[in-house]
RNA sequence: GGGCGGAUAGCUCAGCUGGGAGAGCGUCGGCCUUACAAGCCGAAUGUCGCAGGUUCGAACCCUGUUCUGCCCACCA
């Protein structure tokens, strides 16, 4: 009789919310400050305020609950600290768009009042992608819920600021940056993405000073011929040997340019003549430095030519670079002009291609502050796993390059340094100065640009936790446990994490970082909006349900490996939820509400000892799964258990009791479930919050939320290992009886008589004494079980090990079919022996394999061939009869 | 130009420190057996990318090779 109150399947909608809220409520995801329990923390990867919740963030996060709500479970305080990160250039992006719909420009409204609607729109929305985390079941502490730009955090901001600057690590220079003009502003290195793209090589010819003659320089870009200052060539070329000291008419300006040597110069690349244009290019800047050239900057940051570019002033650089190459080739310039693919940088937000341009900007100086990030992960204070990324991270701060902080835009924190108009000194610091540090004047103006957005979210692990102040929860959670992220973030956030947090807390900011993988398409490209690629979480919850959704990601998470996502898989797991459901079903209409927790004196069954042993295994085998990060083997197995053990077997055998009249093993039955759906809801928790909550509430004697509950150990169950032998000597005969059924097309409702031969004295007295379990599974008639026995007529037999199993099959035999039947499984064991007989005759295997894998090998022929033999033996009985 | 990862059953993927390979979905056959047809029982299926090597033994370790994906990089 199942329980009325539960639907037949399981429908997520009408239980998730109602589970979230009721947590909330009851405050079951709040960190306790002081507490007694060891801490375990987690700070979120703060997701942009103007986001929606993509597959990344998904994985991500569920990745993290199942930290979080494990830990718990395990006795932990846990603290699972969430916020969200401004996200400078995006959110700026987005606003602006807005207004751009109404065809105002951020221009139009000014800085104050367009960061005013900023913050409108972040009160607006900033709390959507919360909500979808929440929707996921994320427990996080929302109480403690921090933005980057929250009043705390900001000032944490101008702290580190003030600081590095007064150490020297924070500095302001003349640099060749990479700059979008779309987004106008300054972006770091890290910023920029190179794609390879279809373009030309132009060789352009300039003439020699008072010659005809000219030499030919190759270049991808020729507007910028505008601000050369030299051409360049290598002292080694001996083309050009005698070239130095002469100069060159720079094409279209006519101006006289230099010939100079530099070693940087490639002579195999174009012509081995290179043009020199310090203000648009990085290199040519370096150059320029090194001959003191003069830096032409000939566009500006639009990306239009200034009033430098004479005649293309205005114009912008494309089209620039056209008109120069029509004036070239009019003037017999343009020597040729060849197909040629190059990788160009591009905004990593808007995709506008990058001009290099010279500009003042400010900078983090991070070789001492990389020099202990490095330490601190090769010594394993901070362990990064899989430690295949840990390459990757000794590689980037090693080669690591000074950090461009500023961005040239509004929407960010503002840096905290004012010029002085008097004496042009630089006054940082954390309060709004009246006057100039240095004359005293109070002619100051602030710093225009804000800081990078990684900036902020660098200090993370300490900021949210209350630091510049002396805060308990600092003192309690830092260093935090474990991080949780995707390898894409590796540098942008992990590594400048590490930096900070090693330099102003003077300890590691998380003890782990586990990177996990990205989630990508069916063809394992990254999802992205502009690719039109992405699958919406929120869909696939509203499909499947967030647990089954939960599930696949988890069960998906393999170290080092990219998952594709794949609907089917989803529905798998959506069926083993369902799994879940209907046996709880089963189990809940059977309990009565009277059964002791842990009744240990009762008598226990076979299954029983079997199960709960197995139950205590599995506990183990997840837990540590989990404490290495293994979520895919966690999830298998628990999957595998509490359906392929408890359900498939189990519970089939409970069912000989559940039904009888026999009330002491039915009560001890109804113990055994219980104690093994509580296990198992407590095992799954982590993974599927919302359904094992939901079979928790209905479960007798459960109290309070399932989250406050253990999680089950191994010592919590009877640990009994013959009892898992025994029991595999049950499921062999049943399995055999089932295969015979099966091959034999024997209607499930005949009842069959068997005849079963167990050399074995312990294997038969296990059968003998659990038959019930084997005529109930295997829906036998009657059994004769004997030590020895002669095969009966008209009986087809299933072999396993050294056993017989025959089985009655009066007028269903097709002698013919049973021969090719045991033909077909005689050649299968045959080939099983084959192959250890010949590692038994290989004297190098003798010599050299381990004891035990020699003995093992040995019993295993041993066993095959006491199995072929009776294989062959029925086969024999078989060809004595003509059909 | 460097570096990293992947290639295993029809599909999507597991396979920990080397001892003859697994899951889900799909396929085939049989079942509406009173928790579940989103289910049950049974079955089939892979020279583990290719070629060498190390080893008694290789999906796993080494070398080379082909495809594929990604990251980093100041060759115009």
């Amino acid at each position: 009789m199942p329980d009325e109150t539960m639907a037949k399947g399981y429908e997520p909608k009408d239980v998730e919310d109602k589970w979230y809220e009721y947590w909330l409520k009851e405050e079951l995801f709040k960190a306790e400050v002081p507490s007694d329990k060891p801490p375990f923390c987690i700070v979120i990867p703060p997701p942009n305020v103007t986001g929606t919740l993509h597959m990344g963030h998904a994985l991500n996060n569920t990745l993290q609950d199942i930290l979080c709500r494990y830990k718990r479970m395990k006795g932990f305080n846990v603290l699972w600290q969430p916020g969200t990160d401004h996200a400078g250039i995006a959110t700026q992006n987005v606003v602006e768009k807005d207004l751009m719909k109404k065809n105002i420009s951020r221009h139009d409204v000014g800085r104050e009042k367009f960061i005013e609607l900023v913050w409108e729109w972040r009160e607006k929305y900033g709390g959507f992608i919360i909500n979808q985390l929440k929707k996921l079941g994320s427990s996080c502490d929302w109480s403690r819920e921090r933005f980057t730009m929250d009043e705390g955090l900001s000032r944490a901001v101008k702290e580190v600021f003030v600081r590095l600057y007064e150490e020297g690590l924070i500095y302001r220079g003349d640099y060749i940056i990479n700059w979008c003009p779309r987004c106008q502003t300054a972006l770091a290195d890290l910023e920029v993405e190179h794609e390879e793209r279809e373009s030309f090589l132009y060789h352009l010819r300039y003439k020699f000073e008072n010659s005809d003659e000219y030499l030919v320089v190759a270049t991808t870009r020729p507007e910028t011929l505008l601000g050369d200052s030299a051409v360049a060539v290598n002292p080694e070329d001996e083309r050009y040997a005698n070239l130095p000291g002469t100069h060159v008419i720079l094409p279209v300006v006519g101006k006289a340019i230099p010939v100079i040597f530099d070693k940087y110069v490639d002579t195999e690349f174009g012509t081995g003549a290179l043009k020199i244009t310090p203000a648009h290019d990085a290199n040519d800047f370096n150059v320029g430095n090194t001959h003191d050239l003069e830096r032409v900057k000939v566009i500006d940051e639009e990306g239009k030519m200034n009033e430098l570019a004479g005649k293309y002033q205005g114009m912008d650089r494309f089209e620039c670079r056209e008109r120069i190459l029509e004036d070239l080739e009019k003037e017999g310039l343009l020597e040729k002009k060849e197909p040629y693919t190059h990788s160009t940088g591009h905004c990593y937000r808007c995709k506008t291609m990058i001009e290099p341009l010279l500009s003042k900007q400010w900078f983090v100086k991070t070789e001492p502050l990389a020099e202990k990030a490095i330490e601190a992960v090769k010594t394993g204070k901070t362990k990064i796993l899989p430690g295949t990324w840990e390459n990757v991270y000794f590689d980037w701060m090693n080669n690591i390059r000074d950090w461009c902080i500023s961005r040239q835009i509004w929407w960010g924190h503002r840096i905290p340094a004012w010029y002085c108009d008097s004496c042009g000194e630089i006054t940082v610091s954390k309060d709004v100065p009246t006057e100039c540090s240095s004359c005293k004047s109070t002619d100051i103006r602030q710093e225009t640009d804000v800081l990078d957005t990684w900036f902020s979210s660098a200090l993370w692990p300490f900021s949210t936790l209350g630091w510049p102040d002396k805060t308990e929860a600092l003192d309690i959670f830092y260093p935090t446990s474990a991080l949780v992220t995707g390898f894409d973030i590796l540098f942008f956030w992990v590594a400048r994490m590490m930096m900070m947090g090693l330099h102003f807390m003077v300890d590691i900011p998380f003890s782990d970082v586990y990177i996990h993988a990205l989630v990508r398409d069916a063809e394992g490209k990254k999802m992205s909006k502009s690719k039109g690629n992405v699958i919406d979480p929120l869909i696939v919850i509203d499909q499947y349900g967030t647990d089954s959704f939960r599930y696949t990601l988890a069960a998906f998470a393999a170290q080092g490996r990219d998952i594709k996502l794949s609907e089917e898989r989803i529905e798998g797991y959506r069926h083993f939820v369902n799994k879940i459901w209907n046996s709880a079903r089963l189990v809940l209409s059977n309990l009565e509400g009277n059964e002791p927790d842990h009744d240990e004196s009762r008598e226990l069954s076979l299954p029983d000892k079997w199960i709960l042993t197995r139950m205590g295994e599995v506990s183990r085998d997840v837990s540590v799964a989990l404490d290495e990060y293994r979520f895919n083997d966690a999830a298998g197995l628990a999957y595998q258990f509490a359906w392929h053990e408890f359900c498939d077997w189990y519970l089939e055998t409970a069912k000989e009791w559940l039904y009888s009249d026999d009330e002491k093993l039915k009560l001890s039955v109804r113990c055994t479930l219980k104690e093994l759906l509580s296990g198992i809801l407590r095992i799954l928790h982590p993974f599927m919050p919302f359904i094992t909550e939901e079979i928790w509430s209905r479960l007798p004697g459960a109290e309070g939320s399932i989250m406050k509950a253990s999680f089950p150990e191994i010592s919590d169950y009877v640990n009994d290992s013959s009892a898992v032998k025994d029991m595999a000597t049950l499921m062999g005969v049943v399995n055999g009886i089932r295969n015979i059924r099966g091959e034999m097309n024997v209607h499930p409702s005949k009842k069959m008589d068997i005849h079963v031969e167990m050399p074995d004295d312990k294997e038969r007295q296990v059968i003998l004494d659990n038959l019930c379990y084997v005529k109930n599974l295997a829906r036998v008639e009657s059994a004769d079980i004997q030590k020895q026995m002669a095969k009966p007529e008209a009986s087809v037999t299933a072999v396993f090990e050294g056993n017989q199993i025959h089985i009655l099959l009066k007028g269903l035999i097709d002698f013919n079919e049973e021969k090719r039947r045991i033909n077909k499984e005689m050649a299968k064991v045959q080939k099983e022996i084959d192959g250890s007989e010949k590692k038994l005759s290989n004297k190098g295997f003798l010599d050299k394999a381990p004891a035990d894998v020699i003995e093992n090998v040995k019993e295993k022929v041993a066993v095959l061939k006491a199995q072929i033999e009776k294989l062959r033996e029925n086969l024999s009985f078989f060809e004595g009869i003509d059909d």
